[in-house]
DNA sequence: GTCTATATCCGGATAGAC
DNA sequence: GTCTATCCGGATATAGAC
């Protein structure tokens, strides 16, 4: 941070001024403490200092402490969604569930900070904010319910409960972030092969 | 609160001394707003009102607010090691894997905000608060993972790595919590029966 | 055993100088 | 764009009256 050698054209006229720099490092400053310590233990002056400036200069690029937490879930959420949409999903429901799982452990496990914000701080949005968030939480659910569904209706899927199935597949995926290291045992090819294998079984007889 | 008739001889001798009414009553006034708001978000005076009490009165039943949530996590999971104890677990390793599965919801069903507060306040502990509940929480996995290990040697179960394998039921039975309600679509027993029969896949072929 | 009062500190957010 | 200074509220925890 603050590195202000001012040798390259691009850089800002006035010295002192890093918008450009600044509002994203006090996003990934938060992110990281947030999922750390927790949003309602993370004080405006330790996100500040992190960064390398005073707390009151953060209010140049959040309204307040509030909008930088939904911020950051909104963000998570709505590149979640995206990512998914972008991905080759194949043409089987067999092929479509095996393309959810490596998706979601490979998007996760790139972003551990912000998976644990979205689920960790739901409880401190304000309630307009939570609606928003829980809406799009809830569309990626239907997501891989919508394959549990199709593959039911076709036959190639045997399932008791869509919905109960659904919530414990995405809970038995979340729950990864709890134990992974990127140092680990196992590679992430490893993890995904086996999980691949796991929710393989639970829709199979 | 502060119900102070002194009509039954079983009342105390003077007005206004109530520490078997008021030390449980801080720890469920706690407990449930932990839950609620979180460990950090919550002061000792919302407790204390809650109660029915002024904050400095706190200060006779807890050194202070880390211990009150030490104390919470600690007997969870105390209480919880010491129920499993005390099931009737059968013979097989199917049938032991099908009375935690069992045990587990019931055990959690039951006590929704102690269990959310058992994952989620984690990081609100002391590191030694924290290293003490992570060793309870530990030996309660590894009471699946001896069952699954077990099944595994004796070719009851099919699995490919038992870590893991533990790591994913465990958090797919946890996740139960997130969407439970006791006025909810499903009954006790009907979740139960669902929750067998995925566990069960995960471990044959 | 509880209350009132208070010491001490830290929180979010803003105003105005530079 | 950032800093210094500050307002104001609320936090934990303690002391001493009743």
């Amino acid at each position: 941070m603050n590195v202000c050698s001012d040798t390259k054209a691009s850089m800002a006229r006035k010295t002192g001024s890093h918008a450009d720099i600044t509002g994203p490092a006090i996003r990934a400053a938060a992110l990281r403490l947030f999922a750390r310590s927790g949003y309602a233990a993370v004080s405006m002056r330790q996100i500040a200092a992190e960064v390398g400036v005073r707390a009151g200069a953060l209010y140049l690029y959040t309204p307040d402490k509030q909008t930088l937490l939904f911020d950051l879930m909104h963000d998570h959420m709505t590149a979640l969604l995206a990512a998914w949409e972008a991905v080759e999903k194949g043409t089987t429901p067999e092929a479509h569930l095996q393309a959810f799982v490596t998706f979601h452990i490979d998007f996760h496990i790139d972003r551990p900070d912000a998976v644990f914000l979205a689920y960790m701080e739901l409880r401190n949005l304000t309630p307009e904010n939570f609606a928003v968030v829980e809406g799009l939480r809830r569309q990626y659910e239907n997501q891989l319910q919508s394959i549990l569904a199709l593959g039911q209706k076709t036959g190639a899927f045997e399932i008791d409960d869509v919905r109960v199935t659904t919530m414990a597949l995405i809970a038995m995926l979340a729950g990864i972030h709890v134990w992974y290291r990127d140092e680990g045992r196992l590679s992430r090819d490893r993890i995904q092969t086996i999980y691949r294998e796991l929710v393989r079984r639970t829709v199979s007889l």
